[in-house]
DNA sequence: TCCTCATTCAAAGAATGACTTGAATACTCG
DNA sequence: CGAGTATTCAAGTCATTCTTTGAATGAGGA
């Protein structure tokens, strides 16, 4: 005990978490299934690689004890193991914002221009909630809506939006929310809605952030996702 | 903008972080480098590597921005960038602990048996402090209690315990700290105390987590390091 | 200026990782 | 039980990573 092949088998195991996120397609993953749980095709999709390929990831990711899966009918769904791989995927993110001076141009190149100052807090539109002035507009595909969205939103996923735009008060602010910081749809359905004379404001982050701070959530029921 | 392209990009980059710590050896520099800045000589040595090799995974550290250096006379010193990092240990190592079942048995082959209701927690550890029933005690090297300890804390390196043994009170339990969960000087310090009938227990984690919790530190001036 | 010492670089070999293609499981439902 | 699907496995190729050895750099002090 206490010997450095102990040591370093140790510190080896600590280094397999790692390892299982130094590829930028499971960091893909992660983010993925930081919105809830998906199988595997879906998966595959939301990355663009060969379902072998990701089947390939994920075996990884399951193997360092990362996600961890369910079957339901024939199809394999895969969920992070536990609220624990949501800190350490934000603690890496916000490591490489804060320090990886290339990152921000490559989040410049993918997300385009995007303002801070611009984004409504998380106390921020908790407290608006309460006080009704204002609709919380969910604009992810309506399956991650259904599996779980900030209390009271409505979903309108952002292909739907012009279409069913009508349907929203004009007097109150929009704010529209989607995945996270890296997730483009909330900034396409604000520049949509800014266009068509809306006031209108992303959520700082996403969901999954939203959840991690104990803010208050809901999901429907399968009655409710069939009707 | 948005294109897959530049979403690989971005998430290739997110991963470079995550590869910066896919390495044993890198993960131990992190650990070691939690407790305050070090030149590559101590580096190498803690972890038992070459002056070369080590000085290699610095520079991939350094490369994805996780650590940065300071100069001084002809000496490189190398600390972490920022206390994110230790966030996103912290949180490896939270993972790991959570999900890699095999870990368990690996870190018990490296600490030995502790009994975690055994260990005294932070918020207990800072009351008694403050109530003054307890002898705090840094058993890691005398330079590392130098460059940051726990407030009020007294510096005996554990190979200096038997022969500073009388100089504790002998009425009043002593809590022993060190470098962290992974560090084995203040289990070897409350083994050793209780042999010679002292009432000691280990404080939970170890220096990085105290300061990390916003709870009192402090460092001696050079002038006391001198004397 | 020259010497010394800490640190980094370069080259090279073994090991590991990523992605593709095509075949093999394993499950469900008729 | 057998057909149809979803997922995983296996093999192969190409690229990257780790570690060692020995030499090079570059700052500080004589």
């Amino acid at each position: 005990m206490g010997d450095r092949a102990a040591k370093d088998a140790l510190f080896d195991g600590f280094a397999d978490i790692a390892k299982a996120l130094a590829n930028g397609r499971r960091a893909e993953l992660i983010d993925v299934l930081a919105q809830g749980e998906r199988h595997v095709e879906e998966l595959a999709d939301e990355i663009d690689q060969s379902v072998a390929n990701t089947s390939f990831h994920l075996r990884t990711l399951a193997g360092a004890g990362v996600v961890v899966t369910r079957r339901d009918k024939n199809r394999i769904y895969y969920r992070l193991a536990s609220d624990r791989v949501i800190d350490l995927w934000t603690a890496l993110r916000d490591v490489a914002a804060a320090h990886h001076a290339e990152l921000d141009d490559l989040a410049a190149a993918y997300l385009g221009h995007r303002d801070q100052f611009d984004e409504v807090s998380r106390t921020e539109l908790a407290a608006r909630i309460a006080a009704g002035d204002v609709v919380v507009v969910d604009v992810r595909p309506a399956t991650e809506f259904a599996s779980g969205h900030i209390s009271g939103a409505r979903s309108i996923p952002v292909e739907r939006l012009t279409r069913e735009l009508r349907d929203l008060p004009a007097d109150v602010e929009v704010v529209a929310y989607c995945r996270g910081p890296f997730c483009l749809l909330a900034d396409e359905a604000v520049r949509l809605l800014r266009r068509k004379g809306r006031a209108a404001r992303r959520l700082e982050d996403g969901f999954p952030e939203w959840r991690y701070a104990s803010l208050p959530v809901e999901s429907l029921s399968v009655q409710e996702v069939m009707s």
